[in-house]
DNA sequence: CAGTATCCAAAATGATACTG
DNA sequence: CAGTATCATTTTGGATACTG
C-alpha cells in the first residue's frame, strides 16, 4: 500500500520531508500564522523551502491558506481538521521521542544500572 | 529542544530518513529477521542503505543486532524495548494515514461529505 | 509581504564490485 | 551471508535576486 504511487504515501513523504514536520507543529502549536511568522518560528528555514513544504501540505490537505487581497498581501496558515488529526499522532510521538531519547543511547548495552534509571 | 544536537533529534532523524521507518515497521511486523530478510521484505533498498539504516537504528537503542559466529556468519535483528515502544506510535500514525489520506487531497476544499466513505 | 526563479552546494541514495 | 568501499547520480537544500 504505502509502496504504491497514493497519497497516503504521498502525504507520508511529506511529512517526513526535512522540514513538513516542524511546520505542521508549529501550527499545532498556534494558528493561523503568517508566512513570515512561520519562517521566524521555525528558524534556519528558506524562504523556498517553507513555501514548498506548505504547498505540498496544502495539497495534501492537511493545512488551509487564506489570502487577504491587500497591498501588502496578506496571507494565513493553518491546520485543516485532517492536519490537525495527523498532529495528535506527531506530537504524541515527539513527546514520547523526548522522554525516551537518552534512555538508550549506549550501543546496545545492556542495563547500566547506575545513573539516570527508569522507574524502578 | 529538537533544534539541538541530541540524541532525540538524531533519533528522529534517523527514523524519517528515507528507509528508517520501513525498517523499523517489518522488524514490528515480525523479529527477529536477518539482514537478506529484511532487504527482501522492504524490496528496492540497497544493501548499502539497509545497512547504513540499521547502524544507526543500533545506535540509537531501537534495534538490536545479534551476531552468530559462524562460516558463514549468521546476524539477526530485531526491536528493543525502545523501538517497540516508537513502533506503536508509528504503526498508530501510519494506520491513520491509510485511513484519512484520500480523505482529502482536493485543494482545501470543505468537507466532500460523500465519494469514498470510511467504515461505513 | 509573500512569494517565485535561478543557480549552486551538499547530502542522500543507488549500483556495482569486493571481502571476511 | 553480511556486509564495506567506491563512484556516479539523483535529490534536496540554500543563497540570492527578482516580482506582484
Amino acid at each position: 500500500m504505502f509502496h504504491t504511487e497514493c497519497s497516503a504515501r504521498r502525504l507520508l513523504d511529506h511529512v517526513t520531508s526535512r522540514w513538513g514536520i516542524w511546520v505542521l507543529l508549529r501550527l499545532h502549536e498556534r494558528q493561523p500564522l503568517r508566512f513570515y511568522e512561520l519562517r521566524d518560528r521555525i528558524g534556519g528555514i528558506s524562504e523556498k523551502m517553507l513555501s514548498q513544504t506548505l504547498r505540498n501540505l496544502v495539497e495534501d490537505g492537511l493545512v488551509w491558506r487564506e489570502v487577504e487581497p491587500a497591498t501588502p498581501p496578506k496571507v494565513a496558515y493553518g491546520l485543516t481538521p485532517l492536519g490537525g488529526g495527523l498532529c495528535a499522532h506527531l506530537a504524541a510521538m515527539l513527546d514520547w521521542i523526548e522522554d525516551n531519547a537518552d534512555n538508550a543511547d549506549r550501543t546496545g548495552d545492556q542495563a547500566p544500572s547506575e545513573g539516570a534509571l527508569p522507574s524502578a
